[in-house]
DNA sequence: ATTTTTTTGTTGCAACTGCAACTTTAGTAT
DNA sequence: ATACTAAAGTTGCAGTTGCAACAAAAAAAT
């Protein structure tokens, strides 16, 4: 399945006036900017038009968790999220973002454009793809140790990099935080994988062995 | 947002011409049986009509780990699955299936049946509930300690059943492994929180205080 | 009603992990 | 080029968790 995002096969034209039927705002972000909080209770919806985001809890002791990494193409709120806790989406780049109501996504308008039966097509690849990531999310999640965590989380990578040489996609301090675990303890781990001779690592750039 | 399932508002008669459209396959099966194995590899996609299965993961040292649950309307297989790991579907009560490719359902066929749309409308309610739940299920796993784990996962659900009294939807034995925790770990923990008073618990009913 | 199987409840112990507190290296900014 | 800041890399230690091996209770099967 290639990667569809919402407003595929729709022309410039048909977006704005979408958005428009909409009520929709575009707006930008510089990077670390946060673009929107209190997440569990919004009715909006985001799509990503350029730039990259996370969506991140803040916990108790000053820590955060990376709750999930948002690209171009990738839709958040409403849509999307829990409703049991407050979390916030931050901009990791500069990053211009279209909201709108969800309602207006789920409601088809009377004058039944007919771009909107493409945009909610968009939509379920979308969604169904988001779906696809977080299953593999929650497969990496649910494995018991730090050192299956991290291999079963390189696997992962090595299967979309199409390579036993990959590159971990953002810093090994974020690595932990979407990984949940403590950084120091997944350095520790990283290291007794390069003794044992199952990886061969030098920072974000890892060699797998198996 | 109200429960939608797949065929919601689609008569029996439009939802069986569109199952012969489909080219799909209404199944049964006795509880505890397997209805759909190697989910990495599959192009299928299964509804659950009647009945409730979950997907699992039996881990190298014959432990399970439960990915997911799943109920009645609710969508499994190519659209929602990761395509890293092998994961298996098991009946947990007696259910009844339907499974069709998922090339019907985001190529609008042909004859570009009415129904269809109403289709792909529920099949984005469906597929957004997924993502909340799936959510929900990250935010829960991401917790560090078993008693965050628990009073986190206490807390959705006593959200969902509207009461500080909840019951546990399945065997404790099923909630570690739902968890991703050492049952007797959990039990000690539970055994923990009753003598400090967080709650108050005989096996799956428990009373929060907090 | 009795047997069999599953689930719940416990505990000791070893291993793993989080935390704290650093040093070193790499990357940015002035 | 230099100063500053963020990330990577280390280590000891205490607390948490998984594992193994049970006993008791509950549920299911005959």
């Amino acid at each position: 399945m290639p990667k569809v995002k919402a407003f595929d096969n729709i022309t410039e034209e048909n977006i704005k006036s979408m958005l428009n039927c909409f009520k929709a705002n575009t707006l930008t972000y510089k990077k670390d900017a946060t673009i929107l909080s209190n997440v569990a209770n919004t009715t909006n919806v985001g799509i990503i038009k350029t730039g990259s985001a996370e969506i991140v809890r803040y916990n108790y002791n000053g820590s955060r968790t990376i709750i999930e990494i948002l690209e171009e193409g990738d839709v958040f709120g409403a849509f999307s999220s829990s409703n049991t806790e407050d979390l916030y989406v931050i901009s990791t780049s500069d990053t211009v973002v279209v909201i709108f109501d969800y309602s207006h996504l789920i409601n088809r308008c009377k004058k039944n454009c007919p771009y909107h039966n493409q945009l909610i097509d968009n939509m379920m690849h979308v969604l169904s793809a988001k779906l696809k990531h977080n299953s593999e999310r929650i497969e990496v999640l649910t494995k018991k140790t730090i050192r299956e965590k991290l291999l079963s989380y390189f696997n992962t990578l090595s299967l979309k990099q199409i390579s036993k040489n990959i590159t971990i996609p953002f810093t090994l301090t974020d690595l932990a935080d979407y990984l949940s675990i403590d950084r120091s303890a997944m350095m520790r781990e990283i290291k007794n994988l390069n003794e044992e001779g199952l990886i061969s690592s030098k920072g974000k750039k890892i060699h797998l062995y198996y």
